[in-house]
DNA sequence: AAGGCGGGGAA
DNA sequence: TTCCCAGCCTT
């Protein structure tokens, strides 16, 4: 099939089936379309939605986003996952205001400089911003190019990456390169799912390699899965006199979680004294439910333990940030996943059953 | 319970 | 260059 039949089949599909109310459809300049990206990376459309208006009001501009704390930028994350998407976010609105006077690079490898996006993002942003001509290749294109050229193997090797933009590039149009960018997305997140393709509505149906083969069941190939490790914590819920009041402290900036704000976490509920510096007074622990948590290389099973500490303290120890955080009187700051859960559960919790007694 | 997803940074 | 890491949602 000829690249510019493929692009006019894709286009035609998109004026008449595509998504083209999209809240970032409404603002096509590089900050809109570039925040849009970033939270697109990982995250579906429908989960992204909330998160992208919350942000466009509290940042209209990359000025804005610059000015903040990276708290505020984090707490806006939370539940978005993939954090170091949000410290890049903050990183590069800080380079475009102070070093490109607030305007994005208009070329792939300036976009590519800026921390967080890679040659697909520049790409999406380029072309929808723009509409200079750039390829992109995100989750959604893979699957679709895989599937049209039945590839065989992994999308994720050497080989089989290098062929795939070799096909991104070899079809994406000259002209209406952002429609383009939108409608790929749009046709792999709409038609061309991972399970249950809706093949008859699909404008490449006719030339697809993988319907020919009756194979769009078996690619693109699955990436070769191993078992994930388990490890184990205990997450400790301290409290003092207020009982509104949990400690919480900040994670380092980078790694798991980074820059979020946690509860205290043990390996061994007999270490509480010596990884938190705080007394905890031992008759008070209550060891509650375990909860598992799944991250891309392994699960983390999570006791949260409940527990007054004796000692007076005030919000750092150790050099490390800490915090008060009351539960009818959140701060703006991120919370990893599980701790919000935790956090809600024990607001929502009666308050009689919440607290001990005091000694 | 398993699969999928872009990019950064260490190896 | 390659490998490992990262967190949530959907299936």
């Amino acid at each position: 099939m000829l690249s510019e039949n493929f692009s006019s089949a894709v286009l035609g599909w998109f004026d008449q089936h595509g998504r083209h109310d999209l809240p970032w459809q409404q603002h096509k300049d590089a900050y809109h379309t570039w925040l849009s990206e970033i939270m697109l990376q990982q995250t579906q459309v429908t989960t992204v939605i909330p998160y992208y208006q919350r942000f466009v009001e509290r940042f209209p501009t990359v000025e804005s986003l610059a000015k903040a704390d990276q708290d505020e930028v984090l707490h806006l994350w939370t539940g978005l996952g993939y954090y170091a998407r949000a410290r890049n976010l903050h990183k590069t609105a800080q380079v475009v205001t102070q070093d490109y006077n607030g305007q994005f690079p208009d070329t792939v490898e300036g976009l590519e400089a800026l921390p967080g996006i890679g040659r697909s993002t520049a790409g999406a942003v380029l072309s929808i911003s723009t509409g200079k001509w750039a390829p992109i290749l995100d989750g959604n294109v893979k699957r679709v190019l895989a599937r049209f050229y039945a590839i065989e193997g992994w999308p994720g090797t050497t080989a089989n990456q290098k062929a795939l933009w070799s096909y991104a590039e070899q079809n994406t149009p000259q002209q209406r390169v952002g429609d383009y960018t939108q409608a790929m997305m749009d046709l792999g997140a709409t038609l061309c799912k991972r399970s249950k393709p809706r093949c008859p509505q699909c404008p490449l149906q006719a030339h697809c390699a993988a319907f020919t083969l009756g194979k769009t069941d078996q690619l693109p190939t699955p990436k070769p899965k191993k078992t994930l490790p388990v490890k184990q914590t205990y997450m400790l819920m301290l409290q003092q006199d207020n009982e509104d009041e949990v400690l919480l402290y900040q994670r380092p900036s980078s790694g798991l979680w980074g820059g979020l704000w946690s509860f205290p976490q043990v390996a061994d509920l007999r270490d509480t004294h010596g990884e938190t510096g705080l007394e905890v007074d031992e008759s008070s622990i209550q060891t509650l439910e375990p909860i598992r948590h799944t991250f891309s290389h392994f699960h983390l099973d999570i006791t949260p333990v409940r527990a007054q500490i004796n000692t007076p303290t005030d919000c750092v120890m150790e050099g490390k940030p800490m915090l008060w955080y009351n539960i009818q009187q959140p701060d703006n700051v991120g919370l990893a996943a599980p701790v919000k859960k935790l956090l809600e559960s024990l607001a929502n919790s009666p308050r009689i059953e919440r607290f001990r007694s005091h000694k």
